[in-house]
DNA sequence: GAGAATCTTCTACGCTCCGTAGAAATAATT
DNA sequence: AATTATTTCTACGGAGCGTAGAAGATTCTC
């Protein structure tokens, strides 16, 4: 339902790899930093990057606190849940649950089958 | 990587449950009987169904044979094929797939994690 | 095999989404 | 009050998608 463009993912990624709010500013800063690790090269005027964080915050994904001044910005859920819950909805997209789930252990990698394995069985 | 447009998605649909493959015109048929069901109302020009064949195509979920006259297409994968690999693409962009999977599991039914356990236990 | 019928490709238009950001409005600071 | 910081409004260009007519290619029929 949510399908998120380049820059919209790498604003959620900042976004998710802070526990804090944090501001427009902030965030075009850490945009233009995070240049060299991801191949980003981002380097944004900060209305663009209110912008998205609007439409992220339309889309669901993002909640604003706007009592402060700079208005802060945070994600909804952990990359985890909003991850686990994209998975989901792949799965309610086919009538036959369990054939996907099949098809899904089977190209799983070992550890990670095994920590599957972990989770399934403390019930 | 491959998201689908609405009428995109109801040709697949329509070429996933059939195992024959199907021409331009049979589905063009096929989704304007399926109108009831699904809240769909299609009745459609036949080059729009060739046009939206031919992304799809270009996408690499559809094939066809030319050799025949009225071309056949059919899906590449099976639903659940394809729907277990968009489960897997969404893992993949998280960093810590296994705290995903976590939560992926932590919201499956209980029939679902019975499947998952039976699947994981005969490795 | 020429004309008719069928089928496929090409071209195109309008709509929505996204990246991008200036202009205008609003609020804070000095 | 004037300046500065912040947010909202408006907008544009490109891509993807639904939609299909026009034009080209193939096959059928007499």
């Amino acid at each position: 339902m949510a399908s998120l463009g380049e820059l919209e993912r790498s604003v959620m990624d900042q976004l998710w790899s802070t526990s804090e709010a944090s501001t427009a500013n902030e965030l075009r800063d850490r945009l233009a930093q995070s240049d060299g690790e991801d191949h980003a090269a981002k380097d944004l005027a900060v209305t663009t990057v209110l912008t998205v964080l609007s439409r992220l915050e339309k889309k669901g994904l993002v909640e604003r606190e706007r009592g402060t001044r700079p208005h802060r910005y945070r994600a909804v859920s952990t990359r985890e849940e909003h991850t686990a819950r994209l998975m989901h909805e792949a799965l309610g997209t086919a009538p036959d649950r369990e054939a996907v789930l099949a098809r899904f252990i089977g190209s799983v990698s070992e550890a990670e089958a095994a920590t599957l394995r972990r989770l399934l069985s403390r019930g």
